[in-house]
DNA sequence: CTAGTTGTGTACTGATAGGTACAATGCGTT
DNA sequence: AACGCATTGTACCTATCAGTACACAACTAG
């Protein structure tokens, strides 16, 4: 008689949120939108996150921050820094799908969802930029520069996300992030 | 009897939602908060702007676009190129305020508003691309450097007001347009 | 000092926002 | 099969959303 309904746990929920945020931004994902995308129903989100949309948000970027830390932050500060890197910028094109994806936490930055989730953006920039500049400064670079350097790369990125996005163009993103690597590691 | 009150014309106003829709983004910048910043009614608003919020919008990117086309574009296509050049970085230094003010291009881009102006924004950075890269070349460089160099340098402005509002650091904004006004002339 | 135009405040609309309450459903255990 | 708990759909709440209507105020021209 009943009809069948999917049953999901937190994990599940959590990657469908991100790409939500990630197209309509905070403001613009609604709870409607979010249920109508998802398919699932308020009863099943405020289940799960009895804090509303904020702890659906933080959820996201809790997860968003994990993944760069185990598979970008950690290894640079970890493994041969020339591997490393160049593994950096190969999981910054997977991830951010050649500019098909954008990073939730540069948009969050920039209007007033930034004041929510200030302490957070603030943590994943900053330690993505002190992994890369140690690992520079392990490959050799002189400290004085490696700081600049790295604060470029990162910058880079953002940048390229908003301008393959503006122009629709993700041939721009793949070269632009090539052009980076290079110089990276040769200027 | 009668408090006293502001008289506004359109062009007083668009300067004052510029702001709003910068803070606050699109979505986020809901009618009442608009009033309430600018402590304009509706009743003008509607008055100026009968489309209502999309309106109002689109009204604030044309006026950008104006501002970059006449003092950016056009001097880079005028001009000695490598005044021109130097006259863009300290102009997106002077408008962005080092960074304490963010490329409402840019951040449309970011979400789904991008559906809403995509032709609008599209042509603020494609115009921002060719005027750079035709000054590039008038100054010598290879046609062929020429354009990824200024992809490059457009990409930047826009990484680093991600960057440095995220890590709420001017100073970083400024080191970054510096250094990227450098490598711009020389490499 | 009127007449017409350009602005403005206030009060309203229907739709949708985020959030709550709760009964019903499905699943793992015994 | 019956218990208990995690999960879910539905109905509902109040606040706020974008937008409309319109009478009124201020400036501008004659």
């Amino acid at each position: 008689m009943s009809a069948l309904r999917t049953l999901y746990e937190r994990a599940d929920v959590v990657p469908l949120l991100a790409e939500i945020f990630r197209e309509l931004g905070f403001e613009g994902a609604t709870l409607s939108r979010i249920t109508e995308r998802t398919g699932i129903g308020k009863g099943s989100l405020y289940h799960f996150f009895p804090g509303g949309k904020e702890e659906m948000a933080a959820a996201v970027l809790a997860e968003v921050d994990t993944w760069f830390e185990q598979f970008v932050y950690e290894p640079l500060r970890r493994d041969d820094p020339a591997e490393a890197i160049a593994a950096m910028w190969k999981n910054a094109d997977a991830y951010f799908r050649s500019g098909g994806r954008i990073c939730l936490v540069g948009a969050f930055a920039l209007d007033e969802t930034r004041e929510r989730f200030a302490t957070t953006i603030n943590d994943y920039f900053q330690r993505w930029i002190d992994a890369l500049a140690g690992a520079l400064v392990r490959s050799g670079r002189p400290a004085s520069e490696a700081r600049a350097a790295a604060e470029n790369a990162v910058l880079g990125i953002q940048g390229a996300l908003v301008l393959s996005r503006a122009l629709d163009d993700k041939a721009l993103f793949k070269r632009a992030l090539d052009q980076m690597a290079k110089r990276l590691i040769t200027s």
